[in-house]
DNA sequence: ACCTGAACACCGTTCAAGT
DNA sequence: ACCTGAACACCGTTCAAGT
C-alpha cells in the first residue's frame, strides 16, 4: 500500500470507529464515507462489506481476548480461568455494539471477514473448556460448540441495553451450569459406577 | 371492518406468512405487497411496521403458547413445568424464525406492536419460575428479567441454523443452571447454616 | 371507507472515467 | 496505483388523488 493510501486507510478507519460508535453497528456506509471526506467507492474498496470493516474494527480487542485466554490458562485454575474468560467475553461484549451478533453469523461461514476471528475465539474457549474438564470441574457433557453457542447467547442479550445491567449475574448464572460446583462432589467420588 | 376489507386482509396475511416463511424474516414489505397483488401503501396500513405484521402473523403460535404455560402449570410439578416451558419455548423459536430476537427488543418497547405478547410470554416465565422457586427447585436468586433474558438468548441462538441441531442439549444446559439438582439436596436439608 | 401510484429520501453495488 | 461521480436497483414513508 502506498504511503499516502494508508494514511487514507487510517483516517477512514478512525472516523469509521467514531460513527460506528456514535451511531450503532447499523450507520450506513454511505455515512461513514461522507464522514470521512471520501467516496463511498473509496470506502466499499477498502472494505467490501460492512463485516471486513468491523473485522478493521475490532482486531486489536479480539488479540488482546484472545491472548487473554493464553494468560488465564497459564496462570489460573482451570474453573477460574474458565470463569474468568466468560467474564472477558461478556467485557468484550458490552463494549462493542452488534460485534457478537455478527461474529455469531460470522462463525459458520468461512467466507466472512470475520471467520478467522471467530475461529480463534472458539479454539481459545474450547481449549480452556477442555482443561476445566479434564480437571473434572466442568460438566463432561458439553462440546466446545456449545461453549461458544452459550456464549454468544449471551454476548448478544447483554448487548441489549435492558439486559445490559444484569450482564454479570446473567454470566454468573450460565457459568453455574458449565463448572461443576465443588460442593456436589469435591471428594472425587466417581460419580456413575454401575 | 367492511367485509370486503376484511376479505384482502386475510389474503394480504396469507400471502405474508408464505413469503416471510420462504424469503426469512427480513423480506420487504414491497415484495411481500407485490406478491399480494395489492399496493404497497396498502400493506403498510394494515400493518404499519414489521412488528406490526409479525404481531398478526404469531398471535394464534403465541396464545397457544401462552395457554400452554397455564395447562403445565395446573397439570406437572413445578421442576417438570419449568423445563417443558422452555422447551415449548424453543420449538416456538425454532418453528418462527426471526420471532425471538424481535421479541427481545420488544419488551422492552411499549409502543411495538409486540409488547403486549413479550409481556404475556414474560409473566407465564415468571410465573412458573416463582412457582418452581416457592417449591425450592429452582435457583432462588434468578428473577423473571433474567428468565425471559436467557430464554431470548437460547431462543435466538437456535435460530441461527448452525446452532439448531443442538437445541435440545443447550436447552438442558440452560435448565441446569435453573433448576437444582436433586441430587444436591434431595433430603433437604438447609444449605447454609452459620 | 378503502385503495393506489408516484414522489421522496434513503441504501449498497458496480463501473467507466479521472488523476 | 488510487480515487470518484454517477447510474442502478433496491428499500420504507408519505400523501394527494382515485373508486
Amino acid at each position: 500500500m502506498r504511503s499516502d493510501a494508508k494514511k487514507n486507510y487510517d483516517h477512514v478507519l478512525a472516523v469509521a470507529r467514531a460513527a460506528v460508535t456514535e451511531g450503532g453497528p447499523d450507520v450506513s456506509m454511505r455515512d461513514i464515507a461522507r464522514q470521512a471526506g471520501v467516496g463511498l467507492a473509496t470506502l466499499l474498496r477498502h472494505f467490501p462489506t460492512r463485516e471486513a470493516l468491523f473485522e478493521a474494527l475490532l482486531r486489536a480487542s479480539l488479540d488482546r481476548l484472545t491472548q487473554r485466554a493464553d494468560e488465564l490458562e497459564a496462570s489460573r485454575k482451570p474453573d477460574e480461568a474458565l470463569l474468568s474468560w466468560l467474564s472477558e467475553w461478556v467485557a468484550f461484549a458490552l463494549g462493542h455494539r452488534g460485534a457478537v451478533a455478527m461474529m455469531a453469523t460470522a462463525h459458520a461461514n468461512p467466507d466472512s471477514a470475520l471467520y478467522a476471528a471467530c475461529a480463534a475465539v472458539h479454539a481459545a474457549s474450547a481449549r480452556l473448556l477442555l482443561r476445566a474438564q479434564t480437571d473434572g470441574v466442568a460438566r463432561a457433557d458439553i462440546t466446545g460448540d456449545d461453549l461458544f453457542g452459550l456464549m454468544c447467547g449471551l454476548g448478544w442479550l447483554v448487548d441489549l441495553p435492558p439486559f445490559a445491567p444484569r450482564a454479570d449475574h446473567l454470566l454468573h448464572i450460565l457459568a453455574s451450569a458449565i463448572l461443576i460446583e465443588p460442593a456436589a462432589g469435591s471428594g472425587r467420588i466417581e460419580a456413575t459406577r454401575p
